[in-house]
DNA sequence: TCCCTTTTACTCAGGTTGAGTATATGTGGG
DNA sequence: CCCACATATACTCAACCTGAGTAAAAGGGA
């Protein structure tokens, strides 16, 4: 075996939801996801990127999973005399104590991908992009089929439904069409604030893998404050899904899979009857760490 | 951010079902998995991944997904001044030409898990592991509930259904258990074949995402041949889930789904009725490759 | 007091899933 | 030559799940 030395780097992809909002972690304005190098005195890959993450940021990190290994070549802007291999891992965080507007560093999902947000209807920012892909596979004829068929199930188009885990699929497609920033392009309208590096396919990445995990392992909780009403919860899941639900099914599932508890306080947010508080039961945690723990979908 | 080189190292899990047995390729008389470095020429880390074992092993291979990235200093016998980064895959290779009992290099998955094969029921290997959990789940008395509820959920104990997607939940639990070889134990009996380093883990990680993902997209068709009887289908499935299916169920799902159609063959290997002959449906295969493939699960 | 808003509860049709039973069509032995 | 045998293929049925819609309850505010 030769000796093949490379730099490793932790990326973190730390995600939280406030008023509504999914949110990630940067640094750089926006423009980059915090990272750190792999340090011989770490037990591993996962205990290295909790300790910088607590050391830098203080956030209490509690779910903590691994996304991907990058090591390409011709995606990052590396010197060629050595390769760097990141490791992206998607954590979740506790929604903080309302920070206003945004507390530094915390930046909206959907300022990234701002047709990924469907919760209220197909966002005007997929026409343009649904254009400007037809005129990409309509420059290939030999390809034109295959590529059309790919748009269309990507975006929903042509009788296809939106299927809100394909987020890194319509990522890649837009950068293999060269419409993103990051892949040299002018920046179509409505393609999204770009990112340092490929650090917007790891959010994307994050994204399809945070979408499609919610359905059936209770992670949602992970985000969410001690105590909540139901319509928080579900505004939280859409938030993420980036759908809107159907409430009262969304509320018949939750309770059939008994993941979650009344606490007895009550809530009078916002007007309207009050609602109960519940809480989840931890106590059940590994139960259904274990088991399944769907959602709803559709409606719209 | 500080220089932290280390030496990166590719991992393959390559999995073929012959005679309905699922197998993994390995070296070192079974012992390891084929394994080679990350070098600078490689233009992303699949790509080096399958340059290598094109070269070394000639099987063409299909299908090819990230496993897991590892670098444990405590489960691996490396020297301590320099760290490795393991990167696993899981590849896909279609059955070779029936060689006889075993071509060198391929080991059966279940040598390495006996337990987990559940297509005649209930392997007896369960019993002596069962056993030996819940002697080590009460040398710790604050523990014992919490890990008993574990040892239940992952063995499908105490009314808990057998899961076969836990493949990897049972193997760490018996490795922190103390039960595996792999964890410096004297090597329970009916606790399969060691490997090198944690290579075993690697192949419960490959096991645990393939069950995972046979139920929600085609991926077996990468192991089929070119034509195949539904009856042959089905046992290559039934081999990798470890589970006995229901075999009207499991026909009525895969014709529903229009994933293959006739050949206009017919095959008359076994005794009986003579059968008809499928291909996968290639032209539709980015089609299902973002939709569904669902599987019909238990009977026993 | 009445209207508005949000929570909570109930209903219903269609589809999916697990499970069982019956019929077709070959092979090979007597 | 025909009859068991083995497997393939086809059909049925009840229980459950899912999407979708409607109605009643409970506060706040004009």
């Amino acid at each position: 075996m030769k000796d093949a030395l490379a730099h490793a780097e932790l990326i973190a992809v730390l995600t939280a939801v406030t008023n509504d909002a999914p949110r990630v972690m940067t640094v750089s304005k926006g423009e980059a996801l915090p990272s750190g190098p792999f340090e011989l005195e770490h037990r591993s890959l996962q205990a290295g990127l909790r300790e910088w993450v607590n050391e830098q940021t203080g956030h209490p990190l509690g779910y903590l999973e691994q996304l991907y290994t990058f090591a390409d070549r011709d995606r990052s802007p590396q010197d060629r005399a050595r390769r760097t291999i990141s490791i992206s891992y998607l954590g979740l965080v506790r929604e903080q104590a309302a920070p206003g507007a945004g507390a530094p560093g915390w930046h909206g999902w959907y300022e990234y991908f701002p047709w990924e947000d469907h919760r209220e209807g197909r966002p005007d920012a997929l026409a343009p992009i649904a254009e400007a892909l037809n005129a990409w596979a309509a420059t290939e004829p030999s390809r034109r089929d295959h590529r059309q068929k790919r748009i269309d199930l990507s975006l929903g188009l042509n009788g296809a439904g939106w299927n809100e885990e394909l987020a890194l699929q319509r990522y890649e497609l837009m950068y293999e069409a060269g419409l993103v920033t990051e892949a040299g392009a002018q920046g179509v309208p409505g393609t999204g604030r770009p990112m340092f590096a490929d650090h917007r396919r790891m959010l994307a990445t994050a994204i399809t893998r945070l979408r499609a995990k919610i359905k059936y392992r209770p992670v949602v909780f992970e985000l969410m404050p001690e105590s909540f009403t139901l319509s928080h919860l579900q505004r939280t899941v859409e938030a993420l899904a980036g759908l809107a639900l159907h409430k009262p099914n969304f509320r018949r599932l939750i309770d059939q899979q008994e993941l979650i508890e009344e606490t007895g306080e009550m809530s009078s947010e916002t007007g309207g009857r009050p609602a109960k508080l519940y809480r989840y039961r931890r106590a059940i945690l590994e139960e259904h760490a274990l088991s399944s723990a769907r959602l709803p979908l559709s409606r719209n």
